[in-house]
DNA sequence: ACTCTGACGGAAT
DNA sequence: GATTCCGCCAGAG
């Protein structure tokens, strides 16, 4: 279910933990999904980078060489503005609407 | 069975 | 905003 609900965000939209879990049937499960997104590989074909927390923020915010983090990267080359490692939800998050 | 921990959420202060 | 608290699930020790 999860890894279904988050295939289905487009492009240039994200989306919160909590609203992934709903969609997907598990209304108060926002840590489950974090757990199964925590699981994936890093060859996997999900946009796990378009999923975030309710607040916006970024999840993993480890940096790599180049002083980035992979996730802000992607989010940014799909023309999503991320400032201070957080994410304006109002403009970006997905409706569940596709 | 119990305690901790974790890519979380929401309400209250 | 920043903190604090409580709820919730699953895995490890």
């Amino acid at each position: 279910m999860i890894l279904a609900v988050i295939s289905q965000i487009p492009y240039g939209r994200v989306a919160t933990y909590g609203q992934i879990a709903k969609l997907a049937g598990l209304a108060k499960h926002a840590r489950l999904v974090g757990k199964v997104l925590s699981q994936l590989d890093e060859g996997t074909d999900l946009p796990w980078y378009r999923v975030i927390n309710a607040q916006g923020k970024l999840s993993l915010n480890k940096l790599d060489a180049k002083g980035q983090n992979t996730q802000q990267l992607r989010l940014s080359q799909e023309g999503i503005f991320v400032n201070q490692g957080k994410v304006n939800l109002k403009q970006y998050q997905w409706d569940g609407w596709s």
